[in-house]
RNA sequence: GGUCCCAUCGUCUAAUGGUUAGGACAUCACCCUUUCACGGUGGUAAUAUGGGUUCGAAUCCCGUUGGGAUCACCA
């Protein structure tokens, strides 16, 4: 039988990283085997609906390349794939499940959201006055435009046993079960329905959620019976922890892929690490492109425990990925960042060079290189340096003799600089720091720098360094 | 609280009864080097706890502790 899987995200806001690695799961699981990975809406609950999120998840999943095989946008075989557009199919088969003894028509009034106290709710469990009442009376009642839901009816006693593919053998008492209503007043299914009918009739064969789903999961599969339909094969996944504690949530203002994205992150460094966050390979390697990813897969090598995100090695992740990307490719990405905070004339293809090796995010582009627009205040003491072994004297005169030496130069480029540089310190007995140590701070006014002395000068042109050595020479002379 | 689930370096994890408990990130040291970064070498660092079972336990069983989930006309 064909792998079918499914993304099956509400429309409530940004895309969390824990709703993008179970997609990835899902969507490894059926591409490790050649089946299908579906998309479906899920907007059943009205309130919680937050406009533009569906072009949220659409853009997402198709910046990390997981195309989908049949959507709300593609269309497919089993549409439509927005829940809110399959209203009669859930009323149908409710009405039907009643009729098969599963589930009964409730009236009881709506719950007031405001009651939060444990001793109102309403204990769904053997106390529903409405089980009792029979299903004509019901069906006048409903006839008689009274307001209902339908709610699941669970008589097992016993204890339910299931499988996952994650967690293994399951068992959980039926008493411990609540009878969940499955369609709403308003006419629309809950998840605990329309999952279970959707995953039914688009041929869903592995359902990867969140592990919070398993204490639920006998009630879905009472329906599955009650239906005489085959349950799909349960890989439940643990969450993504911010910490210990708490669970990665946007809730608390952590970071969606949108963020990282936005933060310097490349999609396929985020994908990369979040693939790893509760699965490995069984091997040392740790850099995956999807297709790799596609190719080994296997949902055995789930981890059970909740892990931490941990953005310290997301930004590792990231570097390696900034690194290993063609020359080209980091110009055209890091060209934007340019653009926003440079606007000397420089030498830009020299700089993304520079850059490439050194940086972890494109938002690091900024701090590394701040000083080339505009010289930043440094005091004297940056010139004393004990392992190059200069000083404010040293630099005095190494700076004069440098700002002699590079004016002569007229093919600007950082080889020529910097052997012009070498020959210099030879002839004049000089260690290159002396020159070199001093001239980087002339020209940045930083102790440290992405670069070296020289790629600086040739980044910034012969105009600016001469005039920034020059400058650096008068600020010697005046604060001696 | 009832029920279910989880537990290896700070973090992500490997080791499916026999390893000096391995790797990666982070961290520290050294090397490379015009600073920084990259790269290289090495170091610090873990089986929550108490009992079993066994010749032998991170691994199997029980208790304890800690953590999470669930008990909605949300998903």
């Amino acid at each position: 039988m064909k792998v079918r899987t499914r993304f099956a995200p509400s429309p409530t806001g940004y895309m969390h990283i824990g709703n993008l690695r179970t997609a990835l799961y899902e969507y490894l699981i059926a591409k490790s085997q050649g089946g299908d990975f579906l998309l479906r809406i899920e907007d059943t609950d009205q309130k919680r609906y937050v406009e533009g999120s569906t072009d949220i998840i659409f853009n997402t999943l198709k910046t990390v390349h997981m195309d989908w095989d049949e959507g709300p946008d593609i269309g497919g075989d089993c549409g439509p794939y927005i829940q809110s557009e399959r209203r009669s199919i859930y009323q149908e088969y409710a009405h039907k499940l009643v009729e098969l003894g599963g589930a009964h028509y409730c009236f009881c009034a709506a719950r007031d959201d405001e009651e939060e106290d444990d001793e109102t709710k309403i204990p769904t469990k053997f106390k529903d006055p409405c089980k009792r009442i029979s299903l004509e009376q019901a069906k006048a009642r409903i006839a008689a435009g009274e307001p209902y839901t339908i709610r699941q009816t669970i008589n097992k006693k016993g204890v339910s046993h299931f499988h996952d593919e994650v967690y293994g053998d399951i068992e959980i008492d039926y008493d411990e079960l609540d009878e969940g209503v499955l369609l709403k007043t308003d006419g629309l299914p809950t998840y605990n329905f329309a999952n279970v009918v959707d995953d039914h009739l688009m041929g869903i064969t592995h359902v990867v959620r969140g592990n919070e789903y398993i204490s639920s999961t006998p009630k879905y599969n009472l329906i599955y019976e009650a239906f005489g339909w085959v349950p799909p094969v349960y890989v439940h996944v643990p969450p993504v922890m911010k910490d210990a504690q708490h669970k990665l949530s946007k809730r608390n203002g952590d970071a969606s892929f949108q963020d990282l994205v936005e933060k310097g992150y490349l999609p396929e460094a985020i994908l990369n690490y979040i693939a790893l966050l509760g699965w490995n390979p069984g091997t040392d390697q740790e850099i995956f492109s999807l297709e790799e990813l596609k190719k080994c897969f296997t949902a055995e090598r789930l981890n059970k425990s909740p892990a931490i995100f941990d953005i310290v090695k997301l930004t590792w992740m990231n570097g390696c990925y900034i690194r290993n990307l063609p020359a080209e490719k980091f110009h055209e990405l890091a060209m934007p960042h340019y653009q926003k905070y440079l606007h000397r004339e420089l030498d830009l293809a020299l700089l993304s060079s520079v850059l490439q090796p050194r940086i972890e995010t494109f938002n690091d582009i900024a701090s590394q290189t701040d000083f080339l627009e505009k010289m930043p205040e440094y005091g004297l003491e940056l010139y004393t340096n004990k392992k190059m072994k200069t000083d404010v004297e040293v630099a005095k005169k190494t700076l004069a003799l440098a700002l002699t030496d590079l004016q002569k130069v007229s093919d600007w480029k950082n080889d020529v600089l910097f052997e012009s540089l070498k020959e210099l310190a030879v002839a004049n007995e000089l260690k290159n720091g002396q020159i070199l140590y001093p001239l980087r701070i002339a020209l940045s006014g930083k102790e440290t720098t992405s670069g070296g002395a020289t790629e600086i000068a040739a980044i910034l042109g012969k105009n600016e360094t001469i005039s920034r050595i020059e400058q650096a020479i008068q600020k010697l002379g005046n604060e001696k």
